[in-house]
DNA sequence: GAGGAGATCGTCT
DNA sequence: GACGATCTCCTCT
């Protein structure tokens, strides 16, 4: 029953693999009010606002063409992370989900910081006012890439990872908060499949992306 | 606050 | 050789 950081996440509330082999419309839901935790030097911890389904058969996932090195994560066991290199300089951090053999991805999309926060900064490069505005705290992750970097997690260092491992160094994890209203939308920043709604985001949350 | 351009390179055609 | 599950900065209102 290890804690770590102020929050004091233990071990037992690691998500297990059985959250991930759903549904990625199931999971992407489940997983708003849940935490994204980094644990090396420092804990970073961030709660996840926002999220994006992306199915199998689904032309705006990468997985529609077929297994190839980049998404081969995609296609393998539920509850391991799927990072994506994109636009020649940012990373974006996915969920796989469903069963192996069967692609599915959920896309985390924003972060409500937690703690950790100035090491979110030194990550981001950015600096904060000793008073931190709300507006500067959102600018740190509320967004795919954002997240990513605030994380630090980079394909080199965090693709194919187990997320259920209790030892991981990234993983995911829940406490009691009790998510309130979701809203579902379309999709962002995709050309295909823009119609379908498989955006899920906490109701009334600032940290949202946009 | 909204909108548009540019950055920059891995991946697949 | 084209394009991208994005972000930042700049301009205009």
């Amino acid at each position: 029953m290890e804690e770590v950081g102020i929050q004091k996440i233990k071990l037992h509330s690691i998500l297990p693999q059985s959250f991930y082999a759903r549904d990625p419309r199931v999971v992407a839901r489940a997983l708003l009010g849940k935490l994204l935790v980094r644990r090396d030097t420092r804990v970073r911890t961030g709660r996840i606002v926002e999220t994006e389904a992306y199915l199998e058969n689904d032309p705006a996932a990468h997985s529609f063409r077929g297994p190839t090195p980049r998404n081969r994560v995609m296609f393998g066991p539920a509850g391991h992370a799927y990072v994506y290199f994109t636009y020649g300089m940012h990373y974006c951090m996915n969920v796989s989900c469903q069963k192996e053999g069967e692609p599915g991805a959920v896309l985390l999309r924003a972060l409500e910081p937690m703690e950790g926060i100035a090491a979110m900064a030194k990550a981001r490069g950015v600096k904060l006012s000793t008073s931190s505005t709300q507006r500067e705290l959102r600018a740190l992750t509320s967004g795919p890439a954002r997240l990513a970097q605030a994380l630090g997690i980079t394909r080199e260092r965090d693709n194919g990872k187990d997320l259920t491992d209790p030892w991981a160094e990234l993983f995911l994890a829940e406490d009691d908060f009790e998510a309130g209203r979701v809203r579902v939308t379309v999709r962002i920043g995709i050309s295909k499949a823009v119609d379908k709604k498989l955006r899920y985001v906490l109701e009334r949350n600032p940290f949202v992306s946009r």
